[in-house]
DNA sequence: GCGAAAATGTAGAACGGTACACGTAGAACG
DNA sequence: CGTTCTACGTGTACCGTTCTACATTTTCGC
């Protein structure tokens, strides 16, 4: 009758109650959480016995001051683009049967946003950070790649050295885009772009444009227009330039939200799609298939994206250092907003 | 000449270093920090002021062992209903002039993965917990607003006396849409809603339909039909509900997205909106006013939900202990999809 | 059987903060 | 002028883990 200290103060089970009730050091149960050296069978399972008896749980926190948390932080622009799910999914499904957790932080596509979310995931001692689609300067990446385990996802940095980078071939993106329209007749291709681009992508795309317009003898039908995010600057930048002195033929929009827009104003001023205007968008996300939509898009496996960053992201934490930069393929998904 | 140390062998600037540099001692830091009782004007300037010069932060893990971490957890079931984006905008006005910071998890709509979510940010020493329309059963909620401040988004829970409820006027909602249909015209109203519907949200809106279908004297016209959240099963759901013996006049769906996965269908099957089939959606996200969509739907002022919850956890957190519950009103937002 | 090496377990000092219990000095009071 | 307050600072015991030493036991080669 001498087992009634376990629950101290609080009342939350802490290693030492465990060890108590296993019998053996506080040490001991730590070297059994962590799968480290110097465990033999019996003792592992006495202290499982233990841990599940009384639903023994680490507290990260405590474990941060020393060691590893397994927690992984995710920074994502905007929670409306449905492709970032995709690439949510990818890494869930890598994380699967991992010890690791993830934490998610919305940046809400704004610098100074990413950066406090970034700092206070350090802060919180998380192993490893993923970004998509970053904003912050190259300096600050450094830094922080130099403190924390980094993959950047949608980030074109060639030479960066402390961090993985796992990349769609956007240039390829854009160029199958005007390969397509070019194939199905269209001339005047423009591209509805993104304004303050602060993203490397979108410099990717519209290189990948400029060079297959040239490429097929268009480069005077070269039109690359800006616009932000919101549905007010989308709006105004299609009409005008549906209004404009030259209207073109097809029009390229770097995510496919944007181009659902764009068919609405469109179709608000009397066009059809695809026989006055053709459209593409990129990342072919869900409401490309509705019928009322029907939008060719460019399809670049968000979920493959995901997963692999999150096994680079795991290896680095165990230690890999040279740095890995994975890329993959776009493939064009072909529906009736581009002629068919 | 002895200033040399503040480096030691890690590189993170703590708490004793900004100690040092201002001159005064680890507890008079950690009380400005926390801006506690029984500090000095000049005091404090100083110790901001070598806070700033070092670029001092305070590690999290380390303030959770015995203080607060100034961090909020958020749980979404789902990353994909831009609703969420809504509240989270909401969620960030209102911690905006605060020190705390939030992160999140997403569960895709699966309660053992919620629960883990949950279970970790407890682990991390969140300082307190929003949950969005969450699949938990009432024991563990209540088990986890025990040890936890905690706010629930989306949940009636009328006897919950451990934490806040914020929530839309769900009943009023299906209500609304079935008078604004009637008043249409329409008799026969079917709704489409959540199969395995852990939700009570849904079993609100459920109850909504049916008393107003009663009220209105169509009871014999009452019909809800379920599906999951898969296109596969949308689309299943739906054409065995346009082919079938008795094909509605107008539905009811429990979501914007799932409406326009059947406004898709129903084209697709040669039905014209709305002549043949109104449809009604729910929470009036940005695709409903697209011209190709021009979807019926009802708003709920997710920014608003949002604003509210993060305020009344933190007045949680700041020691209030009897619950309140707040509930905002719905507007129905007529558009072409259930005839103008 | 003996010594060395390998295997297994333990003690206890960190980690970076918080907050309680004090100490001290000046102000207010009678 | 002595006493009691009040305001302001400080010293230091924690918080729950990890991890480096080190101690002890077992295994093994000869």
């Amino acid at each position: 009758m001498a087992e009634i200290k376990a629950t101290r103060g609080s009342d939350r089970i802490t290693i030492k109650d465990v060890a108590t009730d296993a019998g053996v050091s506080v040490a001991a149960v730590s070297k059994v959480l962590r799968d480290a050296y110097g465990v033999s069978d019996g003792l592992r399972s006495k202290v499982r016995a233990s841990m599940d008896k009384l639903n023994y749980r680490p507290l990260a926190s405590a474990r941060g001051m020393r060691g590893q948390t397994y927690t992984l932080g995710l920074i994502l622009p905007d929670i409306r683009n449905p492709f970032f799910s995709d690439i949510l999914a990818g890494i869930n499904t890598a994380l699967e049967r991992t010890p690791y957790r993830l934490m998610l932080g919305i940046s809400q596509s704004t610098t100074h946003i990413e950066e406090g979310l970034v700092d206070s995931m350090i802060d919180s001692q998380m192993d490893g950070l993923i970004l998509i689609g970053t904003a912050e300067d190259q300096g600050r990446l450094e830094a922080t790649a130099a403190i924390k385990p980094m993959v950047a996802i949608g980030h074109f940095a060639p030479q960066s050295g402390g961090y993985d980078t796992v990349n769609n071939d956007d240039q390829l993106s854009a160029q199958l885009v005007v390969r397509h329209l070019v194939g199905n007749g269209y001339r005047h291709i423009a591209m509805l772009s993104l304004a303050s681009h602060t993203s490397t992508i979108i410099e990717e795309r519209e290189l990948g444009y400029r060079r297959e317009m040239i490429e097929q003898d268009l480069g005077s039908f070269i039109n690359v227009l800006r616009a932000g995010q919101t549905p007010r600057e989308i709006q105004a930048a299609t009409r005008k330039l549906l209004q404009g002195p030259v209207i073109p033929e097809a029009l390229f929009c770097w995510t496919d939200f944007i181009a659902l827009e764009v068919i609405s104003v469109a179709t608000e001023m009397g066009l059809r799609i695809p026989e006055d205007l053709a459209i593409v968008g990129h990342d072919n996300t869900r409401h490309c298939d509705f019928a009322q939509n029907s939008l060719t898009s460019v399809d670049q496996s968000g979920e493959l994206l995901g997963l692999k960053s999150a096994r680079l992201l795991i290896e680095r934490i165990k230690g890999r250092t040279k740095s890995e930069h994975f890329v993959v393929e776009p493939r064009i998904v072909v529906r009736q907003s581009s002629g068919g």
